[in-house]
DNA sequence: TCCAACAGGATTGAATACAATATAAGCAAA
DNA sequence: TTTGCTTATATTGTATTCAATCCTGTTGGA
């Protein structure tokens, strides 16, 4: 053995690194919907050939975060207002069931790190901020099961349609409407007391909500 | 103009056309659950170089048709049962929504069809036979509507439990089971009825019936 | 002025060649 | 005989190179 740490190859590894990078510079939104990507700069970028970053481009076209078009390029994947509808409807059917396999399991720290959040996020006044919170909100309600692919299904719609919570949270926020909060409120209780079927209730009508909030805003999908 | 016919360029579309029947062999059960599948043999078999090869293999593995390790080689996906009663937990959530999308565009022909193949299932005793028709069924359930992410969604869950409905079907179908015929005769009429709601519990509960039978076969995923 | 045909350049797709890694067989020592 | 190490081979990962395709700016004509 020539070393301690255990270092996992840097071999074989190159394109999930690249697609890493390339997914969190789309959800940020440093890379908008629409952006050209070519396939040189990511390389030189990464200090890698093309071939580590087709290989990337791959794996986030079927994230859906990037559109591919043969012979001819990459784009970061744009969303219309129908399509995004589409996904909060699976995500109202699929988050539900994820929430029950989660709830028998969830410990005492992440309940009170949910309290923690939900109480962030009634006195944020950043936008960006806001987004974070509520993400780590719905998503530590789905930390504690270990499924193989609700959980992954789940995170690709929350990460298909980030751009465009983004943008409408800029224009929803500043109509003051408060019952996002309480059903994040009411969501942390029905979990906190084991109510399996009520939380799944919550949850769903908090997702639709947000969906018919969604389709008020179509001017977010213009462009 | 060079020519008359509009051809697609069979440039670009290798790893596509790789992929797609490496996709039919797996489904047909030509691939095993287990198999290793070597880049080389893929290559040499298609008359092409490796690369295209590993772009098919990364896009099955997207769709959970094969599992790669880095450095190491890929493999055809294999399932316990515990993943297959989650898909198919999946599948009873997201089947009743495509069905939705669905009930109020399918046309008269295709209803039609529906009855001959409920009708040529009852009276099938080939179990090959049987999940074609099955397959069939259910999938022009969703062919009216065009959906971005939940059709295709819906198509990979019936991919990746493929191999398991087969098995599955052969020791189950010895048992003699009725009620999965009935179940098919119900959803036609409510489906012919636009019955929305009917449509979507009907569904629901015969996924649901289907993976508590399943539950009972826990040998299906021996080795 | 507008449109179509035509280079030219830029970009992607695939093949070959080489480097890194993992598996397996053989060998030595306990 | 078994265990651990070593070496050989097979397989995968990446870089380089060349070919096919697409986009764009230009030029010629109507």
């Amino acid at each position: 053995m020539d070393d301690m740490t255990l270092e996992m190859p840097a071999h074989g590894a190159a394109g999930a690194r690249i697609a890493s990078e390339l997914r969190d510079a789309i959800l940020t939104g440093e890379q908008q919907p629409g952006a050209r990507i070519l396939q040189n700069d990511l390389a030189d970028r990464h200090g890698a050939s093309r071939l580590p970053v087709r290989e990337a481009l791959r794996m986030l076209e079927a994230e859906g975060l990037v559109t591919l078009v043969a012979n001819t390029g990459a784009w970061v994947s744009r969303l219309s207002l129908v399509e995004c509808e589409e996904m909060y409807q699976m995500r109202e059917r699929l988050e539900p069931l994820l929430l029950r396999y989660n709830v028998p399991l969830l410990s005492d720290e992440v309940l009170d790190r949910l309290t923690v959040l939900a109480d962030a996020m009634e006195s944020s006044d950043d936008v960006e901020q806001f987004l974070r919170l509520d993400r780590e909100f719905h998503l530590s309600c789905y930390s504690a099961a270990q499924t193989s692919v609700l959980g992954d299904t789940v995170l690709r719609l929350w990460n298909r349609t980030q751009h465009y919570r983004r943008a409408f949270t800029r224009v929803f926020r500043s109509e003051g409407d408060r019952s996002v909060h309480h059903e994040h409120q009411l969501l942390v209780s029905a979990i906190g007391g084991h109510d399996i079927d009520g939380a799944e209730r919550i949850l769903a009508d908090h997702i639709r909500r947000t969906r018919l909030e969604l389709a008020r805003h179509p001017d977010v999908f213009d462009n």
